[in-house]
DNA sequence: TATTTTTTCGACCGCTGGTCAAGTATGCTT
DNA sequence: AAGCATACTTGACCAGCGGTCGAAAAAATA
């Protein structure tokens, strides 16, 4: 295997430790099985391997969403009910994701989150396309909404930055729906499945 | 004047300054004028500084925007733009905010946003419920939606997390503009403040 | 085989946030 | 004034960090 996979890897592993180990330079060389110094023969900076698990984790779940978006000729509320449906499990089976969380990983946290909506925006923005041409949305601006509605995904929802309980997230996911309801002219209920589970 | 706040001049000073990034323990006790060792007895750790900083700096802001809030007569869409405005001058007048885009910083970054979501959230939900008893604004959970739209503005034009450009961030607005005027079925034209200048 | 190129390595560097025993200033009690 | 306790100050010191580097080993090329 990669070598450089297989510094990503040791580094994931260090991640999911849920003591909340430490994840230095040294520590990763040290599960890798390498010398520190062979690190930097591969990645230029700590930044540099963070930004590469975050690559390569995301790669795979954003690429089955966007397949399943490609093949699905659903109509453009239950393709949302979809995509939300197949990165909610997808990432739930992604240890990693439970250990970004925590303060200390705060930095990767951010990254992976940035990255996550820039990839899903354009997903998201053709569902909202597909929407316009079939008369049951409307919107101008169907890449930035997009992006509206996922760093309100990102941010607001995020367990690592807010404490909601259950009702609380409820109430505004209820409220999410229905600004998109309204803000899109979609039909009353499309939304519906952001706040059933 | 307390030796807590002269530490807390002292790193805001260190901020500042354009090259930001020295801004280590040993920096701040020198600019305080004090011994390192000193710095420990009024906080535990850099972090609390930090901390404490955020919430001195923050925390005239918010007060400041609560009693503009309270003092205007305004209708809702202007108190919109007169809050945004508001908070747009007093924050572009914090340097400290460039600090705080830096990946190290990742997390007093993230509970540095936390914090001005929860604390602006009633404001802007105050603002709406205005609209609503005004029946210029249509809106079931204000609160709710106050966090969202603080959301969006936290998460996405954070330039910490997103690099756009200006135009690109001219567009995000009209579409959160747009969003919300039919998302809250106010009168057209109500959000343009967002996207203007 | 000889020579060049790629890869590995850990001692080392400057710097960080944080600790601590020792010392000084302050104010209270008698 | 003297004795004493408490509040405060200090910089040398520490472990650990991300990152560097020259030397050595391994692999590729001739």
């Amino acid at each position: 295997m990669d070598k450089a996979n297989i510094i990503l890897d040791a580094m994931k592993t260090l991640l999911e430790q849920d003591d909340g180990a430490s994840c230095s330079v040294s520590d990763i060389a040290k599960k890798a099985g390498i010398g520190k110094g062979s690190i930097y023969y591969y990645f230029k900076s700590k930044d540099e391997i963070f930004d590469a698990l975050v690559e390569r984790e995301y790669h795979q779940i954003i690429e089955n969403c966007r397949v399943l978006m490609n093949r699905s000729h659903a109509d453009p509320a239950q393709k949302f009910a979809l995509l939300f449906r197949s990165y909610r499990s997808s990432t739930s089976l992604l240890a990693m994701d439970h250990y970004l969380h925590q303060q200390q990983n705060a930095a990767i946290h951010q990254k992976s989150l940035a990255k996550i909506l820039s990839s899903l925006s354009p997903i998201v923005a053709d569902i909202i396309r597909q929407g316009v041409e079939e008369k049951s949305f409307r919107c101008e601006k169907p890449q930035e909404t997009a992006e509206i509605i996922l760093s309100v995904y990102c941010f607001l929802y995020d367990p690592g930055i807010f404490k909601w309980t259950p009702e609380q997230l409820k109430e505004k996911a209820s409220a999410l729906a229905t600004l998109l309801e309204n803000g899109l002219s979609a039909a009353k209920g499309s939304f519906q499945f952001l706040y059933q589970t």
